[in-house]
DNA sequence: TTGAAAGCGTTACCAG
DNA sequence: CTGGTAACGCTTTCAA
């Protein structure tokens, strides 16, 4: 049908420069209202749409921003929230002109190699990095490279002077949020079922619990008492589940970190309340009491700190730009006068979202 | 570090000419073999990366393939599936030199409009539907404008003479698979608890049980007694399994169209083999019996359609190719000599994959 | 087989 | 604000 409207279509059509056109686009303000009118009609009469290829020719930009899918876990549970989260990241990226480009790798050095090889053909502005781990090197990576990117996922145990934006939920935060619920439904001994130590979340999610109970007078060797740890899954959940249930001292309530545990706590089949974590198909399935993360909030909240980034950016990686400045610690004009504004050190965006607690019929 | 390595650079390394380093890359053969290594010995060295934008100005070809990410749910794909699904596609498209690039859509006219933007901008050479539906706008739509697409789920209700290329898993392969298995273990009364008619997918999971008992001798007013239809969910495939157990000649075994339906008869209590379909975490957290789809199989059938599609089609949307052909009955010189071959009308290809099912306590 | 030149649609840079 | 020109990196056409 159309046949390719260009530029200079659009142009001819509004009887004007080809350059007031792409100033049209670019920035408007630049152009007087009358004739930005008529060109933004002869845009919409000729069903003109600016090419990417182009575009990213002369500008470097591609307008994509690159995520890894991950492959769904055979515990499969953390797949439900990933879903979420890309289909979060797909319409937040979409509102900010962005598209979502997927790859995938088997372990971070293939991942590693699949920066090289995006970056050299797609051209990514942007990367979305999930399941950061401690000393991941994909973020140094990054670093070093200069690409803009974001990470959902605190870094744990990188050293302060190495900082990168993130988002994250406050897991901490949702197992207090949990741990406090049945304190108030009148339950003292609450125990916990986490992952052994060593994981980043997970111990964050064990901290929470341990302060609420902190908080409500329990002393350091009630808690150590209380916190059983063991990998994940549901049949580990009900191991664990009978071995704080039947303790002399039995729990009266369990926080689980994860939906698997809990379930398989639910299993152990004594009555007790538990509470999971994550709010997967499986809690709403068997009325699993859970707690939920703002999973579209986080990718909003990557979309926005990206957008910040590459629009504060205005270097373009490809055609003109040659040098590459550090993301980090980059210029910043404030849009002040003729003389240079003082270099602004802008310290990297971390957002952190609370969580929130879905009752169900487990607790 | 490397400043954006260009073909010119390859060729003054390599002292050939910037033509030659395109052919060695687009067509080998045409090349003398010494020249060509020492060619690809250059490309290796200088860690050249052909610039996709600037290929796609010339070709046309952005050697992307869009897939809209469907928002996790319950009804529809299962969230779970649509994840491998997703995953797949990356890693097969990755393969033959293609990404993956996601789109959001709330509904079919969402979905038309976002068809037009992305073709506008970011130009995919081909799409990947899924989720079709009885008189499916989007595939009329993308026929008409010739875009290659193949869809991951059967032409429900399309008229033979609007045939497009497809990749499918035989449900009822699936549930006849399961039907045999609990016939086989002695049962003669087993139940299916399904979705109410109207779902292509449903129906078709519906046959594969009805025709499995028929053949074991089940007359149409016994298989008709035994055929229980409700929405998906659990507290449904509950009440649903209860109507079934508790009625005048009960069902002793059961065949679910999903495994929430089939997780709602488990916990109906009844201690009677149950076999649900998708093979879920879910499933694999309880011990549930499930029907299991070969997703990733699915997910490369799509790829390879799309590559033959692709190659065998030299247009070239953008740049050069004015042109636009019907993607059916599309020309496909079988390399015969001088003379135009005779057209071939070749039919869209279609692939049916067969399921399999995954054992565990429940049956 | 190899080399030179043109052109894809944009944006950047210039003088008017 | 307009118009002209150059350039981005690549593939294609045409000569050598």
């Amino acid at each position: 049908m159309a046949d390719k409207v260009t530029i200079a279509d659009v142009a001819r059509h509004a009887k004007v420069s080809r350059q007031t056109v792409s100033n049209v686009l670019n920035s408007p303000e630049v152009v007087r209202e009358e004739t930005r009118l008529r060109v933004q009609e002869a845009v919409q009469a000729l069903g003109y749409r600016v090419s990417q290829a182009a575009r990213q020719m002369r500008t470097g930009r591609s307008m994509l921003i690159a995520s890894r899918i991950e492959p769904a876990q055979d515990d499969g549970i953390n797949g439900f929230v990933f879903d979420r989260y890309l289909h979060g990241l797909t319409e937040s990226a979409a509102r900010a002109g962005y598209r979502v480009l997927l790859y995938t790798a088997d372990d971070h050095d293939a991942e590693l190699a699949t920066f090289d090889d995006l970056l050299g053909v797609h051209e990514p502005d942007a990367f979305v990095l999930t399941s950061t781990d401690y000393g991941d090197p994909r973020t140094t990576r990054l670093l070093e490279l200069g690409i803009p990117f974001v990470t959902f996922g605190r870094p744990w145990g990188v050293p302060p002077e190495r900082r990168y934006p993130w988002v994250d939920v406050d897991g901490a935060a949702g197992t207090a949020l949990a741990t406090r619920y049945l304190l108030d439904a009148g339950h003292r001994r609450i125990g916990f079922l986490g992952w052994p130590g060593g994981s980043g979340v997970g111990d964050d999610r064990r901290a929470g619990w341990a302060r609420a109970l902190a908080d409500a007078g329990a002393g350091p060797a009630e808690i150590a008492e209380l916190d059983h740890r063991t990998d994940d899954g549901v049949p580990q959940g009900e191991a664990a589940a009978h071995a704080l249930i039947d303790a002399g001292r039995p729990a009266t309530a369990l926080v689980c970190v994860s939906d698997s545990l809990a379930l398989g706590a639910l299993q152990a089949g004594r009555r007790i309340p538990v509470i999971g974590f994550d709010d997967t198909p499986v809690a709403r399935a068997v009325g699993l009491t859970s707690v939920r993360q703002p999973i579209t909030e986080v990718a909003a909240s990557c979309v926005s700190i990206l957008v910040r980034l590459l629009d504060g950016d205005a270097r373009g990686r490809g055609a003109a730009g040659r040098e590459r400045e550090q993301n980090v610690g980059g210029r910043q004009d404030a849009g002040s006068g003729g003389s240079a504004s003082p270099l602004r050190e802008a310290p990297p965006e971390q957002v952190l979202h609370q969580p929130t607690l879905v009752r169900r019929q487990s607790a």
